[in-house]
DNA sequence: GTGTGTGAAAGTATTCACAGCC
DNA sequence: GGCTGTGAATACTTTCACACAC
């Protein structure tokens, strides 16, 4: 009853664990398995069958008693749980090849990610198809936002323009934006905004390496 | 005192941010600002004040009452913390579109990260120069390793091949892997194990859009 | 006065352990 | 017997608030 409410409550932690279990699920399905208990996906994933347990307890019950979880139930549910029943615009800013890069991943479509969109400054790139039709100028990215619904802004330009392209897209009530340059992007509105950082994933990797 | 010893008491969510405190102050720098207090760096890179010295407080004392810290210095003793005073050797196994796009990362050289060599499958693109000379074949990964001594696996191959060239540089005693591909990688050996997952991302932001 | 360094308090997250159901 | 769902216990993180140094 509480399920269709407020996500509110949710542990931070506990939301791109879902993403997991929902992704392993997807291969446990594949290989044909139709009954899974929270210790053997908490095995395959890396976790603790608490921790699983926990987690899906904040959406409702799912399994059953003594036996475990339908692999089919709990894939639907988990896309309920993370918004995935329905699908999202996206668009990608900056067409090098990073942006190309994640513009071909395959499972992009597979989960509901619809990329309506690619952009870049360089007038050499401009045109081209780099895995979603022609890429479009960076000046009509503002008149674009206007004509479309966009949910996702992927930022994958020049960290000197980053800031810039954030501004615009949050300023025309884009809802959320993954950031890939190597800035940390700050903004006035609400925008939900997670970073992706090689540089940082790299230094972490530098600490314990000298441990 | 302590300073010197054993890391294993810091926090496992200090050290990103360590990272991000080292780029702003970077940026503070190149600016000209010789002294900044915690107070202003946290605005810059969107914490509080207390997150800062807390951080920095398990590392040594940084700062000078009354004034704030010392940009240089700080530096110098964030890059002592991180372990970014000497170079680590990477490779970057799977040499397409990301991988290409993570050799040609600028800031890679300059935080001490020496990209030593880029491996692939695919004999189209071995021999290519992607940013860090010719790409050599996958086959020849084992003996590379035997003959280099690589700190850092980063692997951008396609999922399919991802476990399997794991495991493989993990059997050879490298001792950290940055994963992009979407597997949760597991492993026998201790391995510091770092995952970048853009479908993990999409769907956190999914969740919040959602709500 | 200003701003650090740090115990103590508050807030989150994970793990335990067991009642309840299959 | 087996496994879920969940309060309670533990562990971890962040924030507060103030003594102390400049």
């Amino acid at each position: 009853m509480a399920q269709n409410s407020r996500k509110l409550a949710i542990p931070a932690a506990t939301v791109p664990r879902l993403s997991q279990y929902l992704r392993k699920l997807q291969e446990i399905q594949s290989r044909g398995t139709t009954t899974i208990s929270s210790r053997l996906l908490a095995d395959e994933v890396g976790t603790n069958p608490a921790q699983i347990r926990k987690d899906l307890s904040y959406f409702g019950e799912f399994g059953i008693r003594g036996v475990g979880y339908d692999v089919d139930r709990l894939i639907t549910e988990l896309k309920k749980c993370l918004g995935l029943n329905r699908s999202w615009n996206v668009i990608i800013i900056g067409s090098g090849k990073l942006g190309t890069a994640l513009a071909l991943y395959r499972g992009f479509q597979r989960q509901g990610f619809n990329l309506i969109g690619m952009f870049d400054a360089d007038p050499e790139v401009v045109g081209s198809d780099r895995g979603a039709g022609p890429v479009l100028p960076i000046k009509d990215l503002k008149k674009f936002l206007q004509e479309h619904d966009v949910h996702i802004a992927i930022v994958t330009t020049p960290s000197a323009a980053a800031q810039q392209v954030i501004d615009l897209v949050v300023d025309a009530d884009v809802p959320s934006v993954l950031n890939f340059a190597p800035i940390r992007a700050s903004s006035e509105k609400p925008v939900i905004l997670r970073q992706v950082d090689l540089s940082t994933e790299l230094m972490t990797l530098s600490f314990y390496l000298d441990k």
